[in-house]
DNA sequence: CGGTATCCGGTACGATACTG
DNA sequence: CAGTATCGTACCGGATACCG
């Protein structure tokens, strides 16, 4: 496991240079509403109009744009149900799940740390 | 160690809502260049010039606002040398290497998952 | 060397209205 | 319910010039 930009380097030189693939993955991925997204799927399943709600202040524009981003890069799987009114699912991918075990222990520690740091 | 977005909001109700500091924690890490600028900080300290090589692509603006911003949140460290030419060094706070501890599984992630997710 | 100041264009984003 | 279409704007970020 990589420690230290030197050690990803290393391992492939080039990462993270503008034309490199994981500078867009990244930006998916970190993208403001993305991480959100992603977050509150970690708890499963979700329907469209779920997720409009548990992401506070996305607008129905770049709730659509994000989904559609991840559903591309193979994190988000979409399924509909062709019934009336319609129904929309959205859920990790097994690489979505991968992903989001590396984003989650960040995410606490930002709970933890966030009051202090933005009050200094 | 919460694993779900449910177990952070039973921790913390109002977590990454739109005024909360988590957020804006978020934004400022995560952000385009915030991430990449950690990253190469992982290395150790480094100087405004070497910084500024070594994350392709960032404009001087950008750099400058980026390590005011990661200064002013305690996650940078800036150094400066009363020296003719003057000298000036960046580091990781040990809060930004805490944060960076949980950052570098995911960049690792990234790195090898990056060409696959891309090329799809 | 290590920045700051200024200008400025593209786009990310929000608001609103509309549809199958 | 689950989106798309259209429009308008704030601001992110790049380019350039300049300074201690």
């Amino acid at each position: 496991m990589s420690v230290s930009y030197a050690q990803l380097q290393q391992e492939s030189p080039g990462i993270f240079t503008e034309a490199c693939p994981s500078r867009t993955v990244l930006d998916h991925v970190m993208s403001k509403w993305g991480v959100l997204v992603l977050l509150s799927l970690t708890d499963g399943t979700r329907r469209w109009g779920e997720l409009r709600r548990s992401v506070d202040g996305i607008s129905e524009k770049m709730l659509a744009t994000t989904l559609r981003t991840l559903a591309a890069d193979g994190i988000v799987e979409r399924t509909s149900y062709p019934e009336v009114p319609p129904r929309v699912e959205y859920s990790l991918t097994p690489r979505g799940v991968e992903l989001m075990e590396r984003v989650m222990p960040l995410m606490s520690w930002i709970q933890v740390n966030a009051d202090d740091i933005v009050r200094r």
